[in-house]
DNA sequence: TAGGCCATCTGGTCCT
DNA sequence: AGGACCAGATGGCCTA
């Protein structure tokens, strides 16, 4: 028979902040969620001190509180168990995504990009590093080998991906977002190259080169 | 204060 | 049966 449970026993412990109540899940963000776990409560003095992981924790540690009322007939071991199951698996998702956002250049107000922008502007990258090659396997064939490499306004792009934190030199137009207007041209598209085989320079623009591509 | 982004929980479905 | 994956729901944080 199948048990009923409407509260979690944080028996994983490592992020979850389960709540039985509203207040609890007011207060959690705030009361050390350590201290459900059976670790000591952080001093004040600990606050001042806190490291970057910590923070990185407390950070994970947000999201859904309320749980009073979503009484689920479920094993709850088996519950528990998917959850930290899923939020290792997020986590791993996470660090991918940093992993992926290393090898992408950096822009000059090193505002990190979003999921969905770093998806995109990868997706751009590759197109922009494979039209790169393309245009110069062409040129190989008509020109010398002193020929640039290196598309127009952006000299990253040639080169191995830099970390982040190496600047490149984007043409951009320094309007960079968080939430950039996407260009309407597709990767795909030979519409973004000029006559001249040359991509327009607002492609490496940095708005451009996240553009929508759903 | 609204909207965007994010972390987490949750239940369903698919796979091994 | 249990784990992986997914999408919806929820609520916190941050910024314009």
């Amino acid at each position: 028979m199948e048990t009923l449970y409407s509260d979690m026993d944080n028996s994983s412990c490592d992020y979850s902040f389960t709540n039985t109540d509203d207040e609890d899940s007011r207060s959690s963000h705030t009361a050390s969620p350590a201290s459900s776990c059976g670790k000591p409560p952080a001093s004040p003095a600990d606050g001042l001190q806190e490291t970057t992981a910590e923070l990185q924790q407390k950070k994970r540690r947000r999201g859904r509180a309320k749980n009073q009322g979503t009484v689920h007939v479920v094993k709850k071991n088996r519950r528990v168990k998917a959850n930290d199951r899923e939020r290792s698996r997020m986590h791993n998702l996470n660090d991918a995504l940093d992993s992926l956002r290393s090898v992408l250049p950096a822009f000059p107000d090193e505002t990190k990009l979003t999921k969905i922008e770093t998806l995109r502007f990868a997706h751009n990258y590759i197109w922009a590093l494979s039209e790169t090659i393309r245009i110069a396997d062409q040129r190989q064939g008509t020109k010398s080998r002193d020929a640039p490499l290196l598309l127009p306004g952006l000299s990253c792009i040639g080169e191995a991906p830099s970390p982040r934190g190496n600047s490149c030199s984007w043409a951009s137009s320094g309007s960079s977002s968080s939430s950039p207007s996407y260009c309407t041209s597709d990767p795909d598209s030979p519409a973004a190259i000029d006559d001249f085989g040359y991509l327009k320079t607002d492609v490496y623009r940095y708005h451009n080169f996240v553009p929508s591509i759903f």
